[in-house]
DNA sequence: CCGTCCCATAAACATTCTGCATGGACAGGG
DNA sequence: CCCTGTCCATGCAGAATGTTTATGGGACGG
């Protein structure tokens, strides 16, 4: 068993079809069904099923699969972390984040790094929540994140706080000046399905429950951006971070202000680009 | 780069030797030379330095090292965990547990799987401590593990609860009878490495700091099975899972009575040989 | 100074992988 | 109903890769 016939096998599921993934591998599709069928061989049955249209997996490659991914990436990873302690200033460096932070915090962090190191690209991986972060770090995909999870990461440290803000209609009467969080009761929330779930309960759910209102949820959004977004359109109010709201659009502070830690990780200690990428992270942070 | 390529590696650095590693492999040492070579010109430096005696990691090998570990970990349950889900009832499952578990635990365990299942041979994976377990199930060297961790595991479950006893020197007064934890205050403790951090602090420590004294530290042991040994032996007191003392040596409960959930977990959902232990895990706690 | 241990190198051989050409199965359209 | 396009499997030759056997050189210890 190679680790080719993992990544093919990878490949495959992720692109539903034998011939688009050969594609991707750049290889011809019989040398594809070629290592496919060695590898089918090898563990003793088949791994997906041929559909007229895709394919799907087997009992046998779901059970296989998520093993098969995590050495794909891990190879992968150990590949760039070895060329970057070589001190290269070529190569990759993967990092992954929820999509309010890859928009609202990176986008400076990349411009100076790109102007600082170029030759080493940076490639994003960007999710909408911050579980599915932390599952994808599990699987190797990036060399370092920046989010809210990472409990339990080999390393983890705290690249400054964030602060969350309230993204108020145009015109509001409470626009501009510190707020309270009860100031807010009644009000319709704009939530967001990238809230960060503490003590069992969303985050929004649990200050509000202390400031003594259950808030009325107005609409769920998938990420941070449109629900800033809506409320700039006066669809209701949001609580999202302040990188997380474009200069455009006018925020208030809330009192005593709300903020929380924000963490970067990885699944082995930060060396190479992974460590030089983090005072670029903390000086990002106001 | 190949799978073989960071198996070689992986195995040179633990073997501490090339002839050794080769050895191990059952390959002819020149093969092993020969892939080294090539994996370093690959990554386009020397990952280890020959010494005259043994090798030693350059810091790009200390780079690559830990991820290749994980690739052929994975690689390693990838194929197990497709051969188990095609239904093969020969095979290999792979266990982790601390050695007071191991030792305490699982021979029962085993003993009826093996019976009932000739075929599935397990291998055990035994750690000091629980942080070492935990750091080694994130490598991948098991399917599943058993013991106090797992946090953050992709899947995890609660076998039951074990009992904490205390051993007491032979013919000790309070033997027998149960015991609060304040009347063992001004005793001499046997500690053990394994005993988990709670709130940052070992776990006894915070115990006793609860009852109202500070244990005295007598010993400092490796393994909770020497523990138990020098307790029955009159050197001190003990605390420790119930499991872990012989049927020989009498125990003390506590009042009130010390329990706490003992886990089984795995980085990926329990299928096949790894969700058919857990009824006998269960099954083997009082 | 010589023997031993350990790893590197060279060349022959064996294995494995790829690409090209081709064939069979299936679905949709005329 | 047949034709055609899509998709994956198969057979075979050439290329690439891995392994072995044989040999060489450097470090250490007696």
């Amino acid at each position: 068993m190679s680790l080719r016939q993992m990544e093919y096998f990878v490949t495959v599921v992720e692109a539903d079809s034998f011939t688009r993934a050969a594609e991707l591998l750049h290889v011809t599709q019989p040398a594809l069904s070629h290592q496919i069928k060695a590898l089918e061989r090898h563990v003793g049955g088949p791994l997906l099923e041929r559909l007229p249209r895709g394919v799907r997996l087997t009992p046998m490659g779901r059970a296989f699969l998520p093993h098969a991914e995590v050495a794909v990436r891990s190879a992968a990873q150990a590949d760039r972390a070895a060329r970057a302690a070589a001190g290269a200033q070529e190569g990759e460096l993967h990092v992954a984040a929820v999509h309010a932070v890859a928009a609202g915090l990176l986008p400076r962090v990349v411009a100076r790094w790109r102007r600082e190191r170029p030759g080493m690209e940076l490639v994003l991986h960007e999710y909408g929540r911050d579980e599915e972060l932390d599952d994808a770090m599990e699987r190797g995909v990036a060399d370092l994140a920046v989010g809210h999870g990472g409990a339990g990461a080999a390393a983890r440290t705290v690249l400054g706080e964030e602060e969350v803000v309230v993204v108020l209609p145009p015109g509001d009467r409470l626009a501009g000046g510190p707020v309270r969080l009860a100031d807010l009761a009644g009000r319709d929330w704009i939530r967001c399905a990238m809230e960060p779930v503490v003590e069992g309960r969303p985050f929004i759910d649990l200050a509000c429950a202390r400031a003594g209102f259950t808030p009325r949820t107005a609409v769920r959004t998938e990420h941070t951006s449109t629900a800033v977004a809506m409320a700039a359109a006066g669809a209701g109010i949001a609580a999202v971070p302040s990188y997380a709201v474009p200069e455009a659009v006018p925020t208030t502070p809330l009192t005593p202000p709300w903020r929380r830690p924000l963490h970067t990780w990885s699944r082995t200690p930060f060396t190479g680009p992974a460590a030089a990428l983090l005072p670029y992270l903390t000086a990002a942070l106001p």
